[in-house]
DNA sequence: GCGGGCAGTTTCCAGCTGGTTACCGAAAAG
DNA sequence: CTTTTCGGTAACCAGCTGGAAACTGCCCGC
């Protein structure tokens, strides 16, 4: 649930986790992709999909993953503004990363209740 | 590269990122489990493999994974002190979720290099 | 004229946490 | 005799960071 990037230590010149870790780190970082991954969303929504984030971790999230390149920012000039949040072509490669941690949770969810 | 668990907030009961996230938070956490997934290491091993990890960090997350029932820890009474630390059936369930996690950085070096 | 929704920003604060250093006992190596 | 290895533990400290609450501007609906 709870991811922690390291300002000091950067990811490891050669090493892929490091690498992808560098993406997927930080706090909620996985649950914000997890719900950008059947399409853009809007901030509210992204809100709305997980209660538990607060808006300045969020917004801090999201500026940091438009920063890496992992998504886009658009802002439609509507009012009340519009703000909608899309995965770039980096962003979709994280995802085999995260569907495979949601696969291994669902396996393991099943583990507890079947005993 | 660095996980952080959260004291308070723990697994939200049915999500599977949650669950699995639970074991897997935590600085360095990823990079332990990775380097189990060949076989049982000791502990100078595990420090020698991810010469970043302080004993510190290294010990705590050891003893947290143990908790948790990812990994046993077998201490063997020679001297000095052999002390194994393997995974557990819960831990190699978790493999897949690693092993994606590097395959994506994988990928992305590649992306990088030939990009 | 009031409230609400959108999409944030700002401020402040507590606390967890990781890094660093020093230290442990036993035994083997030099 | 001294040093190293093994597998840690204890103490201390700085810093990042997430949470909470208040505030913003704009427009729409009532």
């Amino acid at each position: 649930m709870v991811l922690k990037v390291r300002k000091k230590v950067r990811a490891l010149p050669g090493c892929p986790m490091s690498k992808c870790m560098d993406l997927l780190g930080g706090c909620w970082t996985p649950e914000v992709l997890w719900s950008l991954s059947e399409g853009p969303r809007r901030f509210s929504e992204l809100r709305r999909d997980n209660p538990f984030i607060s808006a300045k971790v969020m917004t801090s999230r999201l500026r940091d993953l438009e920063k890496r390149g992992v998504l886009t920012r658009n802002v439609m000039p509507t009012s009340p503004p519009t703000v909608e949040y899309e995965l770039t072509d980096l962003g979709k490669e994280l995802l085999p990363a995260i569907r495979s941690i949601v696969e291994v949770g669902s396996r393991l969810l099943l583990r507890d209740s079947t005993g």
